[in-house]
DNA sequence: AATAAAATATGCTTTTAAACATCCGGTCGC
DNA sequence: GCGACCGGATGTTTAAAAGCATATTTTATT
């Protein structure tokens, strides 16, 4: 790992400037608490099941948080981008993790240990605020969710799943190209629909000139269509 | 409404109660910015689109909250129950509500006004880390009932849901009837599916036994087959 | 470079649950 | 008492998406 050479402090600094209100005493102590680690795309960084071990925050790369369903069929239900913060409900409701975290790309993840952040918080009533806060505004996405995932039909899903993966990573330097490179499995596994169907569907929108296909490029190229299917279809 | 005489001090106090770590001056706040409420069965508590305009608290009686989906199509997103809060989400996360909430039946709900709440928790970090923890729990929730929702089969979804109310609302002296007495219409927007299909699973569950219906009085007669219907159903 | 393994593509079949159509029984209002 | 309406029950039809099979292409491994 070490030849990785990730620069701690950059890191450091990009992961307080996440949290408001921050007291110098306070920072220094999460500056003692405060690790840094490379993942290989691919590589699993919690599983469902274990302790949370303390706040991980994705410095750079990409994540995806999913939970096993039945038959062995994935949901994704949340995706990390940097620099932000995952992997924190369970510790907070005191509860081991329910779903996986796996880089979708090489990645860089900090963790602040959970004990010294738990301390901050007792006395933060600031930061424990804005925390609420993110928590909130998280459920309410949650169960919009779980709306579009159980009602809409499956382009509807799909078209609503490119959407948030645009709004999510945004687009490259061309402004039509979704800036994260899934395979279709993980598409599927975001829009509640089989592998089949989500090469299916996609390939149905590329022929409609709804998107472009190069591999797992996908280039939007009619968004106001895109969001006609997500919303009516 | 002055004619149901609600003893607004035992309200006052049982919601003040939900709260741990309050003190003296912080309740003599509340009680300042607290009023009650006479529900009538079929009334709405708040809508869709709505400013949220404080912390409500059921006292008495029982609560769906839902949202409207795809085609009018309603999803139960929570279910209150004495004494609780609930339509707190909105509030937190500065947004106006994504859901509606009506009475179940007859009830009495209390709201705390919005920025007398926001102001002590501004200065009671034990107070909002214990709210941080409830959302933290309630999306958990959430996300398995994500899963649930798209993944069980009609079955599965019905059983889990029969199971939840039980949780939720207990069982009658008889430790065998669900203390709550929904509409088809009710248990079928609660579990993602149409009323006829609520109602054929229902009485398919009622011939092999599992439950025992009478009208809306729902009797769990073998539980552990419930569960395994809700697991691997 | 050769081979294996994984990901993508596409056609066909089957299953699930929605949609639709009645029908029944109770309750409410006039 | 009558008709309208609502909730519940049940059968039939239809559409959506899963499941399965099989190519083909891409990527990884030796």
């Amino acid at each position: 790992m070490a030849h990785h050479n990730i620069d701690i402090q950059s890191a450091f600094e990009a992961v307080c400037a996440l949290f408001h209100n921050l007291q110098p005493h306070e920072k220094e102590k999460i500056r003692a608490n405060f690790t840094c680690s490379y993942i290989k795309r691919g590589e699993i960084i919690f599983r469902d099941g274990e302790i949370p071990t303390g706040l991980v925050c994705l410095y750079k790369g990409k994540v995806k948080i999913f939970k096993e369903g039945v038959g062995g069929r994935d949901q994704i239900v949340r995706m990390a981008k940097p620099v932000g913060f995952f992997g924190y409900r369970a510790m907070f409701a005191d509860e081991n993790h329910i779903a996986t975290a796996e880089a979708l790309e090489d990645s860089i993840i900090c963790t602040i240990e959970r004990d010294c952040l738990l301390e901050i918080l007792k006395t933060n009533a600031d930061l424990t605020f804005h925390i609420l806060k993110s928590l909130a505004t998280e459920l309410g996405f949650s169960n919009n969710r779980t709306i579009t995932l159980t009602q809409k039909h499956i382009r509807g899903r799909l078209a609503e799943s490119l959407l948030f993966l645009r709004d999510t990573y945004g687009l490259e330097d061309d402004e039509q190209t979704i800036k994260v490179y899934l395979s279709r499995e993980d598409l599927a596994n975001l829009s509640n629909m089989t592998t089949s169907n989500a090469i299916r569907t996609l390939s149905g929108f590329c022929n409609e000139s709804v998107i472009e296909l190069d591999g797992r490029r996908i280039k939007i190229l009619d968004a106001y269509k895109l969001d006609r299917i997500s919303n009516l279809g």
